[in-house]
DNA sequence: GGATATAGGACCAATTTGGTCCGATAAGCA
DNA sequence: TGCTTATCGGACCAAATTGGTCCTATATCC
């Protein structure tokens, strides 16, 4: 598949139609589910996950529901994805606990570290204020035709504990 | 997931064991299925589908079987993983023949569609020598620290058509 | 003609995924 | 106190995908 989990994807839309709930009030999962057209059922488990994450904060009782634990630009993209994706390993012997039998006698193996450990470190530099709002840094990155590179730049923030 | 599939790491194997045969003889699939021990049937559904792909030649009849049909340094992670992928778009939206019904009003879409870029990109700057024989280079990339972004250089080559 | 080996489709079993449901807990409010 | 709202979290089910098997052509060599 090579495709990130439908709950992750719901997991990116929901903090996308969170991202006015900073510090503001809170809105609950059956109005976001009304507002994203996703399953009432299926939003609530992802943001209870977004929630152990620490991504967003959660209101229980009446008037209650979720809202963004942080701004957006200290959210990253890798932190949204990771509580859906049992596995971010590119091959099997990337997963925790994983040994396939050739391990000892693979060449291929250290290279697929290397590619991987690439892919997670680029999920780390995006930051969700640049999917929610990308339209200052896409067009340049669209104008000077390095598309792919800009992205690559991901700046640099600072991550709480 | 976001795993490659397996089909697509028995791929993978085929190459680094077919390594040897560029212009040489050619081996049958159940000979190459007990060097790498990967079970026949399958490991001949995957040679066929690199055969089609035009990374392998097949010869047939008694004393047949399977050669790559190029050296390792032509050809591309991207090949050798493609067929056994239906998709490598990160989100559905980035699939052939797919809209999500909030394509209109969703600010992720772009921002995605460069990450999707992105990957791909790498994939296709990957060429097969880096992993069968990653010696030379995965020593100096190890040694400056650096590893991600020597990965990411992935040298210049160019392709047959 | 017989042996070998690829070509390719049909098929089945196991896992993973997406999605539903229901009871428990916690907070607000009258 | 008791009622309502809303998160918490597990159990559960159905559909899709995947990994794997098998069986019948077809081509080639001896
Ligand atoms: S050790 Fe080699 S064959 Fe085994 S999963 Fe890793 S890359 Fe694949
Ligand atoms: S359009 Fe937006 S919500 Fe729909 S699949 Fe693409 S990124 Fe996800």
């Amino acid at each position: 598949m090579f495709k990130v989990s439908r709950k992750s994807e719901y997991a990116l839309i929901a903090v996308q139609y969170l991202a006015a709930t900073y510090g503001g009030n809170v809105v609950s999962v059956t109005d976001l589910a009304g507002q994203c057209h996703v399953p009432v059922d299926v939003l609530a488990k992802v943001l209870q996950g977004l929630k152990r994450a620490g991504i967003v904060r959660a209101v229980k009782g009446a008037g209650g529901g979720y809202g963004l634990a942080r701004p957006l630009a200290e959210i990253r993209f890798l932190d949204v994805v990771h509580p859906f994706e049992d596995t971010l390993a590119v091959v099997t012997c990337q997963m925790p606990n994983t040994e396939c039998e050739r391990s000892d006698n693979c060449s291929l193996r250290d290279p697929m570290a290397l590619l991987n450990a690439y892919i997670i470190r680029q999920f780390e530099a995006l930051t969700m204020d640049m999917f929610v709002a990308p339209h200052q840094w896409l067009a340049s990155a669209t104008r000077t035709g390095t598309m792919v590179e800009t992205m690559s730049l991901g700046r640099r923030m600072r991550m709480p504990a």
